[in-house]
DNA sequence: CGATTTTGACCCGCGC
DNA sequence: GCGCGGGTCAAAATCG
């Protein structure tokens, strides 16, 4: 992993990745991986994957020099906080992320007992989700513009369940890892601000390799087969191939950084952080995740 | 027939 | 205490 760290940290570091990334896709973004030297994990990791594929990162690139979000909706550049940005760019998408992840700040959670706790609380009496436990998860989210609601990321999700969200026609579906002691979940909701825009929170970590990357065919980008990380993978779905923009963002503001000066570097120089921004009233999950600049900036 | 989705009910935390 | 909203459960329906 420190390889895939230090490739993103050399790529924020600097502006060569712009190269990298060749593109012409309108992608910027940031990493947050939560705090840095608290938090161990990397965003990859919070999506479980343990040996990152450069394709990956390949995918992820960032321009800060881009206006962030270029996504056809401003709206969506309206959401709250003050993350980060990335975006992944995908061969026939343009992408733009913002992602969140939460946490982390103390030792990692063994998610399996957590997992049986809450089975056992549930069934047997009540459960006692704190809140405290929830927000332990690491949580990690991005937007994807994208018709499909359900992004193919390697790995299998089962739904179960589904809300209507306050203020949105949209409602969000809840998925979860359907690999047994897997508890990672899910959440999907499209933007209310603009209907081509997916906003996908995961929380938790997989502890067990994708399942579909190992099959997938990796025609424009090799990526191991271990532990394949998940972004929503265009290249596997033709339909997903049309056009895409992610967002990836950290829905905790407070743990900005992954470490490493790039980090710093990008949230210094974003110009979509405005600390004092007003705070949204209730965008539902958006709220959670997007950044406070994006909502303000029209 | 097993896996997945749908969907109403339920639980819980939070604000008033 | 009550209502609201978010998140989850679980039975029924659907799919492959």
């Amino acid at each position: 992993m420190s390889k895939q760290a230090l490739k993103i940290e050399d790529t924020f570091g600097s502006s060569s990745f712009s190269g990298l990334m060749s593109t012409s896709y309108p992608l910027k973004g940031v990493y947050d991986f939560g705090e840095g030297d608290k938090c161990p994990l990397g965003f990859m990791e919070l999506l479980g994957v343990t040996d990152y594929s450069p394709s990956l990162f390949e995918i992820e690139q960032l321009q800060t020099s881009r206006v962030p979000f270029s996504a056809p909706n401003p709206t969506v550049s309206k959401l709250e906080s003050s993350e980060v940005l990335n975006q992944p760019a995908t061969p026939n998408s343009s992408s733009i992320s913002s992602a969140s992840s939460e946490a982390v700040n103390d030792e990692p959670v063994k998610v399996e007992e957590q997992e049986e706790d809450q089975h056992k609380t549930k069934k047997e009496l009540k459960p006692k989700k704190t809140n405290q436990n929830r927000q332990r998860e690491p949580r990690f989210a991005f937007m994807t513009k994208s018709e499909v609601d359900h992004l193919e990321d390697g790995y299998r999700w089962r739904k179960y369940g589904q809300k209507a969200v306050k203020n949105s026609p949209f409602p969000r579906s809840y998925y979860r890892c359907t690999s047994v002691s897997c508890n990672v979940k899910k959440r999907v909701e499209r933007s209310f601000t603009d209907p081509s825009i997916v906003m996908t929170t995961y929380e938790g970590q997989h502890t067990h390799p994708s399942t579909v990357l190992s099959r997938a065919s990796f025609v424009e980008a090799p990526t191991p087969t271990t532990t394949g990380f998940a972004m929503p993978m265009q290249r596997t779905l033709p339909q997903y191939q049309q056009h895409q923009q992610h967002f990836v963002y950290n829905s905790s503001p407070s743990n900005f950084g992954y470490s490493g000066p790039s980090n710093a570097a990008l949230l210094h120089g974003s110009r979509f952080c405005t600390p004092g921004s007003a705070m949204l009233k209730d965008h539902g999950l958006l709220q959670d995740i997007v950044p406070s600049h994006m909502l303000n900036e029209e």
